[in-house]
DNA sequence: TTAGATGCAAACGATTTGCGCGGAA
DNA sequence: TTCCGCGCAAATCGTTTGCATCTAA
C-alpha cells in the first residue's frame, strides 16, 4: 500500500469532483485550492479567511461545499478537542497529529502509524464497514511549557 | 503501573476531589455517581438527563462541574466526531472506540492499545509534556448496514 | 463568616436550514 | 432550459459567562 506523499493537483481533484455528480464551481476550485496549499487540517473558518482562497465566499457555502465533499469522501473531517471541526482531503496519505492542550497548534507526526494492522482485526470481527481511525496525541508544546 | 480494571468507588472519588480543593456538594456526588455507572462517555447532556443523576441539575452547573473535574485531571474529554464533547472517568483505565458513523452508537474496544509504546517515543522526542492520546475507530455498524 | 457552587438568563460561536436568485451543464 | 449551488438571513445547538443567592468548610 505504498505511501502517495505527492501532492495531487487541483485538476485532478476538480475531476473527481465533476465524477462524483458535482458541478466546477468558482467556491469548489477555491476551496480545493486552500486545502491543497494547507499543510494541515482547515476549519471552516479557516478555509473562508484563506489568503489562498481568492475570491470572497459565504460560510455556508463553504459549509455546504465541504459537507458534499465529506459525503463524496473527498475530504475528510477530523476532531481535535477544539469547538470547530477541522478538514483536509482525503487524497494525502494518513496522516497523525500532535496538538498542543494550550495553544492548539498541531503538529503532523513522520510515523508510521501502528494501527494499520488492528484496523483491519476490527474491520474481520466487528461487523462494522467502510473503517477508518483517528489518533491524535495531546500535550503541552514547548512554548507553552514555560 | 499496573492496570487499575476495577471500577473506582464513589468515596474515594470524592477524596479524590477533596483533594483537588473541590466541595462535597450535592450536584458533585450526583454526577460522579452518573459517570461511574455509564459503561461510556457521556456528553453534558446526557449526564444532565440520566436516570442515575438523582437530583436536578443546572445543565451550566453541570458544566462547570465537568470542567473543573477535567482541569484536575478527575475525568477526561473525548472528542468523537459528534458537535457534543464526550466525558468519562479517568480512574478507569484507558479505552478505544469504534463509533458508528450513522447511529453514532460507542462501542469500547477490549484491545491491548497498540499506541503506549509509540507515546512514550513522541515523549522523548517532540518536547511535548504531559502526553497522551486517543484513538477511535469509524465505520458502520451492522445495524446501520441495513 | 466567606470563598467556592449553584440557578437563571443572556451571550457566543459554530454550524445548519429556508428561500429566492444565478450560473454550470 | 433546468437544476444545482450560492448569498443572505434566520434558527439551532452546545456551550460559556454574568450575577445574585446559597452553602460547605
Amino acid at each position: 500500500m505504498g505511501h502517495s506523499h505527492a501532492t495531487p493537483d487541483l485538476d485532478s481533484l476538480l475531476d473527481q469532483c465533476s465524477d462524483a455528480g458535482l458541478r466546477r464551481t468558482s467556491a469548489l476550485r477555491a476551496c480545493l485550492e486552500v486545502l491543497l496549499k494547507a499543510g494541515q487540517p482547515l476549519t471552516l473558518q479557516e478555509i473562508g479567511t484563506s489568503p489562498f482562497l481568492g475570491i470572497s465566499c459565504d460560510p455556508a457555502t463553504i459549509y455546504r461545499l465541504i459537507t458534499r465533499l465529506e459525503e463524496k469522501r473527498i475530504v475528510r473531517r477530523i476532531g481535535f478537542h477544539s469547538r470547530a471541526a477541522h478538514y483536509c482531503l482525503r487524497e494525502s496519505s494518513h496522516q497523525d497529529y500532535l496538538i498542543c492542550r494550550d495553544c492548539g497548534s498541531v503538529e503532523v507526526l513522520d510515523i508510521t502509524c501502528p494501527v494499520e494492522h488492528l484496523e483491519k482485526e476490527i474491520a474481520k470481527t466487528s461487523g462494522y464497514s467502510d473503517l477508518e481511525h483517528e489518533l491524535e496525541f495531546f500535550g503541552r508544546c514547548a512554548a507553552c511549557q514555560r
